[in-house]
DNA sequence: AATAACTATATTGTCGACAATCCATTCATT
DNA sequence: AATGAATGGATTGTCGACAATATAGTTATT
């Protein structure tokens, strides 16, 4: 499982981390107002990196800035939360295409491996691992669509977002069973260089975990 | 012609959207390093509000940003243009189909009048209008998603980068009255509601036009 | 009593100066 | 001659102070 590793080099690095985090794990609230000067005592720093960090964060939509007036943590929102898997299933489901074009046999085996230990994890009923797998998964799709853009926006755009509907909304549930045997499909999909059939299945992977989310929030 | 109207409130916006345009149009050139300095004496404005301007740009994907070594306008690649095209398929693909679901009759009845007057404008030749109404079609669509993501990703994030191919690797090109058939198809599937046929026409679309520019630049 | 104007306070926006880092040139060593 | 270390200059990162703007509370007016 290699992580996705991200290091901080300057000082507004580690402060924007450090708060990305607070924000996604709930420390700090959705809705909630971002006071510069707070946060930069709290995180002792000055506020012009506090103010670098909020504008880091604006890109990744977990905040939103008005002009005179500040800075507040995202609303999370069944409304919302549609929305961000319409578009996660139309980049995702991209992702799929390229990966069934782009992936080295190297890296599609190494896929396959992943899914094994997956599946082990899903036999053992070790759920808390079970989230920390499906991400894998579909970081690995995600970057072997060899596409920048389309890695950009996944992972350091809209990953974030969705870790935090599922950190706050509550959203580990079941699924993971039937979620298991998608992932095997589109696997087998990329493995034979489908790229009609990856995209499909990797939509209706995202739009079935759609619709169990909104039949459980509903 | 309603066009998307940007005000600045703070001078950081100024700055911004001037320098933005100054990258778009090809002033600044493609692969050129941002001094700060120098950019804050060319704008009559401190290094702070030029280094927002920057982080902005940055998130625009219009220059990369390494820590404590500067910024750089991002460079003008066939195989970028391709990945970008590829991202603006997968996104005003479902733009189109949510389009076709959420826009108001009343909206589309604009859109088929814009279409007309976009007619007109093919058929006089007015080549440099017919860039303007290509741009204002697209954006009304992905407007017409009512998919707040999927606005801020193409409007503010995309097309400023579509816009710096075009202006600067001058394809404006013909292809015009074949892409003035596809858009009244589109926008034909939009009315009746089809949502799989919209997304689809739109995909092609922008398919086409990529090839269309591939088969150019080669 | 309700609304409007004003004042005071707090927050954000902007600036210039200082600290830390990188880059190119020079110098020393093998 | 080639590689590596040291030095100087330039650029970015960070800070605290000041200016501009918004918010809340108070007073004045109808």
């Amino acid at each position: 499982m290699i992580a996705f590793t991200e290091q901080a080099i300057t000082g507004a690095d580690k402060t924007f981390f450090q708060l990305r985090s607070d924000i996604v794990e709930g420390e700090i609230k959705a809705g909630s107002k971002l006071s510069e000067m707070e946060l930069s005592t709290k995180y002792g720093v000055s506020r012009a990196v506090v103010r670098e960090a909020i504008n880091r964060l604006e890109s990744c939509h977990l905040v939103e800035r008005k002009p005179n007036i500040g800075a507040r943590v995202v609303a999370l929102t069944l409304e919302g939360l549609i929305q961000l898997y319409q578009v996660r299933e139309s980049l995702e489901g991209m992702a799929a295409r390229l990966a069934a074009k782009n992936m080295t046999d190297a890296e599609i085996e190494d896929l396959k491996g992943l899914l094994n230990t997956h599946f082990q994890e899903v036999k053992g009923g070790k759920t808390y691992y079970q989230e920390a797998g499906d991400v894998d998964f579909h970081y690995r799709i995600i970057v072997g669509s060899k596409n920048d853009h389309l890695i950009s926006m996944l992972v350091n755009g809209l990953y974030h977002l969705i870790r935090m509907y599922r950190v706050q909304l509550g959203m580990a549930g079941p699924r993971v069973s039937t979620a298991f045997d998608e992932h095997k499909h589109i696997v087998q999909a990329i493995s034979n260089r489908d790229e009609e059939l990856a995209e499909m299945l990797m939509r209706r992977h995202i739009l079935y975990s759609k619709q169990n989310i909104e039949a459980r929030l509903r």
